[in-house]
DNA sequence: TCTGGGGTCCTAGGACCC
DNA sequence: TCTGGGGTCCTAGGACCC
């Protein structure tokens, strides 16, 4: 049997490729997209990281450089974003038997079911020319033995021009070469805090890191980063999930336009987070029996007085019914309430799945009528998954809406609504 | 004035049981 | 005065990912 070959193919800086695509006029201006809320930025163009614009940082402190640099700026359209990577996701699975969707912009691939006539580079380029071609979104291809490996070569056909956009390190002195060149923090896995206490070892390079003792790197840490040790010396400990997992834990969260100061609209807020999350989780077919509300202040005004608090509860039965939901969000709220604060953000989440037809029963509940409640709940699903903007809901929600984010600079619904729809005159 | 949202996995520690 | 040992389950919190 053949050792397993993966592929990384990663799109680059997709959300700022996706605003340029129905924008000739941006082709060579530098483009950040923002965070919910227009919060910070989430990605940057080529040119927009050659101006030193730094991911995550918040967007008031980039001000002058956006009008210096004539910076176009964009909120986060992910309705657009989904669709044009469901587009890139589809080649892909034409291009190999077994394909890990592994985030919206990048994708594993095992390329051990593949045609012995292809090499694995061969391959890399023709993705690599490929999928720009038909969608017109660039991509990088790492190559590799295991998923960290494939990670990392794609991260070095990033960064280094010389490597066409295509590397693989299935080959051991390639592989050494680029891991000697490869800084501990860069790992797949290995974050922030990781990183400075694997310096403090004298572990500076993934070549290091690879060199360790396995067994002693568990017991100094974790079992996770002796599965990197492993994966960095082309020893497979991460598979391929090749179909999505069903979900643990749905949240709902998100920061407000403006701060909330009363029950009522915060109680309007969390109905409607908690409405949504049902929704999600009637869309995993699963009915959930944990529930965690959690409400807080703005984290970084330091004159102001700070709050964070959340409140878990169980149903009595699993539900995914929005009633049942909403009324169990609004009552966990009022155990954590407090007047007097400037809030900032609110959250739900939902976790301890069933499946539907499969519960405990609730000895105070004999005659549990299932029907009736997922009649109700896919009309309002299937009302609601129009993009038309219309949406049913209950009255708890509320109508006032000062509260919901800020979008500023959202780009049309290019792929995704009629009347949004490009034209070329 | 203005700093995202949505996930996973692992570990430690407490409760509880025999 | 003496006050085990080992197992499971649950939860909170930390670390990481995109």
């Amino acid at each position: 049997m053949s050792s397993p070959v993966f592929a990384l193919v990663d799109c680059n800086n997709f959300y700022a490729s996706c605003e340029r695509l129905f924008r000739p006029d941006l082709a060579s201006r530098p483009i950040i997209v923002l965070s919910n809320n227009d919060g910070c930025v989430v990605a940057r163009s080529r040119e927009a990281k050659a101006l030193g614009i730094g991911m995550g940082i918040p967007v008031f402190k980039i001000r002058q450089q956006i009008a210096q640099h004539r910076i176009a700026v964009f909120s986060s359209n992910y309705t657009f974003y989904a669709d044009m990577s469901a587009r890139v996701m589809r080649i892909l699975e034409q291009c190999a038997p077994r394909v890990e969707i592994y985030s919206i912009d990048e994708a594993f691939l095992d390329l051990d079911g593949l045609s012995t006539r292809t090499s694995p580079e061969d391959f890399g380029r023709h993705i690599h020319q490929m999928i720009p071609a038909w969608t017109g979104i660039p991509v990088c291809v790492g190559i590799g033995p295991t998923k960290t490996l494939a990670k990392l070569a794609n991260h070095t056909a990033k960064t280094d021009p010389d490597n066409a956009g295509v590397v693989n390190l299935c080959g051991p002195t390639r592989r050494r070469d680029a891991l000697a060149r490869y800084p501990v923090a860069e790992i797949w896995g290995i974050g922030r805090r990781l990183s400075r206490q694997l310096n403090a070892l004298g572990i500076e390079t993934a070549l290091d890191l690879a060199n360790t003792n396995p067994g002693q790197i568990r017991n100094l840490f974790s079992i996770v980063v002796e599965r990197t040790v492993h994966e960095l010396n082309g020893i497979p400990c991460i598979d391929l999930e090749v179909s999505a997992p069903i979900k643990q834990q749905i949240i709902c969260s998100r920061s407000f336009g403006t701060r909330i100061t009363g029950l009522p609209a915060m109680r309007a807020v969390v109905a409607r987070y908690a409405a949504r999350a049902a929704e999600k989780l009637r869309g995993e077919r699963r009915c959930a029996r944990s529930m965690t509300v959690f409400i807080r202040t703005g984290l970084f005004n330091e004159r102001e007085a700070q709050y964070s608090n959340g409140a878990t509860g169980h149903l009595a039965v699993p539900s995914d019914d929005s009633r049942a939901l909403t009324q169990q969000a609004l009552t966990l709220l009022d155990t954590i309430w407090r007047d007097g604060f400037r809030y900032a953000k609110a959250g739900v989440m939902l976790s301890d799945f069933h499946h539907p037809d499969q519960w405990q029963a609730d000895l105070f509940e004999i005659n549990r009528n299932r029907s009736h409640s997922e009649a109700l709940m896919s009309v309002i699903d299937r009302i609601n998954q129009k993009d038309d903007g219309s949406r049913v809901f209950f009255a708890r929600e509320g109508i006032g809406n000062g509260w919901t984010m800020r979008r500023d600079r959202l780009s049309p619904a290019y792929t995704t609504r009629w009347s949004d729809i490009p034209t070329v005159r």
